[in-house]
DNA sequence: TTTTAATTTTAGATTTGTCTAAATTTTATT
DNA sequence: AATAAAATTTAGACAAATCTAAAATTAAAA
């Protein structure tokens, strides 16, 4: 049986939210596919029938081991397209998304691995996220600063690499301290400039001066294996 | 109105078989493309309502001169993507085909536009088939197949015009290749088959079949007036 | 010029992925 | 625990692309 650009789609949006979120389901799905619920469950089973998921009706689903390995290998294409577009076609990181979209439904495993020998095997993509080597590999994430960090993506904030007191009082201003959950809501490519939200507070704009100085981790509270 | 890659498919053989067959049945069009008659009929329909194709059934059809246009866009990505394939990803010039057919539909211009530029303007595929440029021009080029060729005459291999992946590996196998200097040694009119020779090889046979989809121009190095 | 053959088109089904509206199940709130 | 609200699923429909089998049309042959 065949795995559909579709069905690549769905399986791609519950392996990110799974890492994001935890728990995925149905609503969330939906709205990050933008289509509607109802045909989230439909494609559900389909997932099911071909022992991508793991799935029963009312209770929940999640990623078979099969299922995950599409899923990463799908995120590798994306991410050494975006590379590549990027990196050898000129293009802003901020413009390569949805071209990235298309390539990564391309399906040679010989192209992508020829790709990346190409590129020079590189760790992560313009947006600082890691990419999963030909094995499906996804290496663990060490500690980025918040320019590299990519938009919504919840992570704790885990050192400040210049501690003059001008900068720390900047952040205390902000509420960002050690160990605060914060994530990026918007990025301004004119000067790269982020615009940050950290809960129970107003969004902020950080220079991108501060940004490369605040270090960031995942979130171990959302962080899930298996 | 959206062009589906299927609708590409059907534009990218109708214009191949125009240009090699000077009209199109039906029928032909099926051949090419893997499908039956009927299903044929109703993409022309389709094709028809938006404006890309002339038709009137039983009376045969062509391509507007929006549907030329997007034919030869289609054929540019095809090769281009193909020159990269083999000049930057080292693949071999008969193991492309396939993946280029999925890369030509890869929607964004300005990515294709960038790839021309990063890859130099390059002015022909691999298989020696010329790339259009940004604005749709196709150069022509003159050149006749093996078949039609008189005995005795050193020439050039110029293009193969039936690229699968077994014709490729049936010329590798004979040391032909593009830039190959050939001539027909006899001519074997039961069969239509060809005895050609090679420089520092010994004679082969080919089929009529293949003759036909080897395309040849003067030998460059013996006509070197204009 | 009939008759036969080949080509092309229609009619009606099928598959895949999507949708809306209604029904079901689970979760949250009095 | 009863009820309201939210989430999820089913039922039924639709569009796109394809198919088979039968009908219509054109082309070729006798």
């Amino acid at each position: 049986m065949k795995v559909s650009i579709s069905k690549e789609n769905h399986l791609k949006a519950i392996f990110h939210l799974q890492q994001e979120q935890g728990l995925v389901t149905t609503n969330a799905l939906a709205a990050a596919l933008n289509t509607r619920p109802a045909s989230v469950t439909d494609m559900l089973k389909k997932l099911k029938d071909q022992k991508l998921l793991i799935y029963e009706r009312y209770k929940g689903f999640k990623l078979t081991g099969e299922g995950r390995k599409a899923a990463v290998h799908i995120i590798r294409k994306h991410r050494l397209w975006e590379f590549f577009l990027v990196k050898k076609l000129q293009f802003r990181w901020d413009e390569v998304h949805d071209i990235a979209e298309e390539l990564e439904h391309i399906s040679s495993r010989e192209l992508i691995d020829r790709l990346d020998a190409f590129l020079g095997f590189p760790q992560s993509d313009p947006h600082g996220d890691p990419i999963p080597d030909s094995q499906g590999r996804l290496q663990i994430r060490r500690q980025l600063s918040l320019a590299e960090l990519p938009l919504n993506k919840i992570v704790q904030v885990s050192g400040i690499s210049t501690q003059t007191s001008e900068m720390l009082e900047l952040l205390q201003y902000n509420h960002i301290r050690l160990g605060t959950r914060l994530e990026i809501r918007k990025k301004f490519p004119f000067d790269n400039s982020l615009e940050i939200k950290v809960r129970n507070r107003p969004p902020v704009t950080l220079s991108a001066q501060v940004a490369k100085n605040v270090l960031v981790k995942d979130d171990e509270s959302l962080a899930e294996r298996r």
